[in-house]
DNA sequence: CTCAACTGCGAACAATGATCGCAATAACAG
DNA sequence: CTGTTATTGCGATCATTGTTCGCAGTTGAG
């Protein structure tokens, strides 16, 4: 019941794995970054490899597992060295940054946060990494977990926000109710807000600052 | 193609309308509170209704529909009278906690998060009751929708922490996978954050330790 | 050479979201 | 009162998707 690909030393019997996990989480990401996590279908990854679904479960449990491993697997596209400087405060928007570029190029990782928990040996070297870049930060450990959850968290959004076109139909419904509320004469703060639009800011800056922002506030001085 | 059950005036044609889309959605809401937003199948809600599936469908043009009408429906549990009260900090923190006890309440809004905009009317209200909190802050209207949005961030992914107990099998998983990194040498700072664990904190107190933090970061004297 | 372990994968199954069409019903026009 | 029409309830059905079964083919071990 083991899973074919896996490393266990020496050349197993049968025939040599024709595919690997990795091959087949590199089809699907690419299938992803095109049409979504929603094209992400045993299906159609087995098709873009040329061969059928039942195969694939060969190398991965079920889809979920599939879909860690796309996600473990773009995780390793980071390259963090560096990171434990002395500086926290710059680490910490170092690897905010990194995650940040890491979703825009692959926005359906956006779509895997509440489901699967990124638990990869490459996410688990990113939480390293931030707890070396906090270790010089007086503070107990579970402040620091907690700092690193919050700070993902809001990575998250802030490039969920940013990714959230005008094209994009949901959002266009989401600005249309808006509208409509602040017309019904039942939300005046949702209506000046909306007319008084204050501007062009690149979404680099609005990051950087609204990261530091909460990075100061959650590593105040302790209390 | 326009729904049964819609306030249109006057009585129609045909038979009155047997259910309503907030029947429908209770059912569901009741189904998802049970056992988890996947048992929110058209199937199991039409039969909670005692009917079959393709009855649902003269109330709810698909299943994101559905799930919409149910994240609304919640929503209304809130009473935020009196929010507006004048101390932007507790009116922002009182619409923290009101949306903390809603996911523990309802913990499949968590799972609803990415996939649908909460923009149902009860949203909305909401959004303008936190505007409203920020009147009295002399921001630009940008800044108080990105805090609202943080905010909101920030109350999810605390509330997910708190719904994971380590009886869950993926918080199981998450933890045995961070001990296996800890022992293997290579992960020193999550090794030694494992063992040095600093205890016992309510989780309320926690939330209301952390959002405070954000909250003031986020408001911060101006630059 | 034989056997056992292993891989590839076509065929099939169950569950689910969704559609179609028709019978039943009730307001409306005359 | 009758015929028309808009509307609802819903059984039957379809397409899609995740997943399993079983078997043929392959390769190393004894």
């Amino acid at each position: 019941m083991d899973r074919a690909d896996s490393p266990s030393g020496a050349r197993r019997r049968g025939p040599a794995p024709e595919y690997s996990l990795a091959r087949i989480a590199d089809a699907a990401v690419a299938l992803a970054d095109a049409e979504g996590l929603g094209a992400v279908t045993m299906r159609a990854v087995a098709a873009d490899l040329g061969t059928g679904p039942a195969s694939l479960y060969r190398y991965v449990g079920n889809r979920d597992e599939l879909v860690e491993a796309m996600i473990d697997r773009v995780h390793g596209e980071l390259d963090h060295r560096g990171v434990p400087s002395g500086d926290w405060r710059a680490d910490m928007l170092a690897l905010a940054r990194g995650n940040r570029v890491l979703y825009l190029r692959h926005p359906w990782l956006l779509d895997t946060v509440e489901s699967a928990t990124h638990s990869g040996p490459n996410a688990i070297a990113y939480l390293e990494r931030a707890l070396g870049a906090l270790s010089v930060v007086d503070a107990d450990p579970t402040a620091k977990f907690e700092a690193i959850g919050v700070l993902n968290a809001l990575v998250v959004m802030l490039t969920r926000s940013e990714t959230a076109t005008a094209s994009d139909a949901a959002t266009a419904l989401l600005h249309a109710r808006f509208a409509e509320a602040a017309a019904d004469g039942a939300h005046p703060h949702l209506a000046a807000a909306l007319t008084d639009r204050s501007p062009d800011q690149t979404p680099e800056d609005r990051f950087e600052r609204i990261v530091l922002r909460v990075l100061d506030g959650l590593i105040a001085p302790r209390a």
